[in-house]
DNA sequence: ATTTAGACCTGTCAGC
DNA sequence: TGCTGACAGGTCTAAA
């Protein structure tokens, strides 16, 4: 789910809020979220680490940990369904369900209750006092399920890793191993090393379709199923046009659609529909402002010809028929 | 060398 | 109401 600005966003909201904490313990519930290394050496090195910064490459979070001599990156990637919360002191675990009901813990994992962290105070999910902010959001995370694995603070905060699906992966390495960490990993979208040079020798060559280039990760690193289908309507590029025959013009374009959708994305909290939350629990409203991703049947905005959706590479894309004309130059 | 189907997982929604 | 199939932000592996 969470593509290049979702996770520049948390990575924004993380640096404001736990650089300086230490983690006192972490706790895995579904032991392959743990990528590396193994759950229980996880476990032990990462106790007593401070947090010194947090980072986005592609769609990694990074979190510089330091404790003594030795220091360590931890990465996360929360691929389709992964999210941060951020609870602030005073939150309870409930274990109780691995006995009640073996089979339902399996999916859904532990309970938490409690608090969320609001960015100007606290509110309780569970009865109590009730502020007018609390009764706008009263029914917000309740109950926070489907939690993998969490990161309790000596401060008493904790930082859990959700996730339905688990297909997120969360990592512990050495320092100087984030080479091999991250390895594979191509060009940033959002940095001055992505020039229109070297974007244009990266498709030289391929003559598989745009769409599928945008996404592979060696390519460009950070573009997903959604901002890839805006930036090509940005461009006006259809989406099985051959990598390679896209002109210098197009390629321009194509460059400045990355960049202007990536931007965009940060701007507006990301894009979430169904389950994607920032570390308070918000929704981002970037949906609100896509073009075409899971818009079909819906008219264009610049032409008002409806938007198709097509498969390719098992993904849905999403365009213009109108303005991202398949033939033609 | 590339494409493509299948895995990994669970929830939701449309249709019958 | 209940079952079935399609589909969802991603990436890896194996078969064609």
């Amino acid at each position: 789910m969470p593509e290049l600005p979702e996770v520049e966003y948390t990575a924004r909201q993380l640096r404001e809020t736990i650089i300086g904490a230490t983690i006192q313990d972490a706790l895995v519930f579904w032991d392959r979220t743990i990528g590396h290394p193994d759950p229980n050496d996880f476990r032990a090195e990462i106790a007593e680490l401070r947090i010194e910064e947090v980072r986005r490459r592609a769609k990694y979070l990074i979190v510089d940990l330091a404790g003594g001599e030795q220091k360590y990156i931890l990465t996360i990637h929360r691929r389709m369904t992964g999210n941060l919360l951020l609870l602030a002191p005073g939150w309870e675990l409930d274990t109780s369900l691995r006995e009640r009901d073996p089979v339902a813990w399996n999916t859904k994992g532990p309970i938490f209750h409690g608090y969320t962290i609001r960015r100007t105070h606290c509110y309780s999910t569970q009865q109590g006092e009730k502020t007018e902010q609390d009764e706008e959001k009263k029914d917000f995370h309740a109950e926070i399920g489907y939690c993998r694995a969490c990161f309790i603070l000596e401060d008493g905060r904790c930082l859990l890793f959700t996730d339905p699906r688990k297909f997120g992966r969360i990592e512990l390495w050495p320092q100087e191993q984030e080479l091999q960490a991250l390895a594979g990993l191509g060009l940033e979208p959002l940095s001055e090393a992505f020039t229109l040079e070297e974007l244009q020798a990266r498709l030289a060559g391929r003559r598989g379709n745009i769409k599928q280039a945008l996404l592979n990760q060696e390519i460009l690193a950070g573009l997903g199923n959604i901002y890839a289908d805006e930036a090509l309507y940005y461009a006006r590029i259809h989406p099985l046009r051959p990598a390679n025959t896209l002109t210098l013009e197009e390629l321009r374009l194509l460059r400045e659609g990355i960049i202007a959708v990536l931007t965009l994305g940060i701007e507006h909290g990301g894009t979430s529909f169904s389950e994607y939350r920032d570390l308070w629990g918000e929704a981002g409203d970037n949906f609100s402002h896509v073009q075409v991703y899971q818009q079909e049947g819906k008219p264009c905005q610049r032409c008002g010809t409806l938007i198709e959706r097509i498969v390719v590479a098992q993904r849905s894309t999403h365009f213009c028929p109108t303005c991202q004309q398949l033939i033609g130059e």
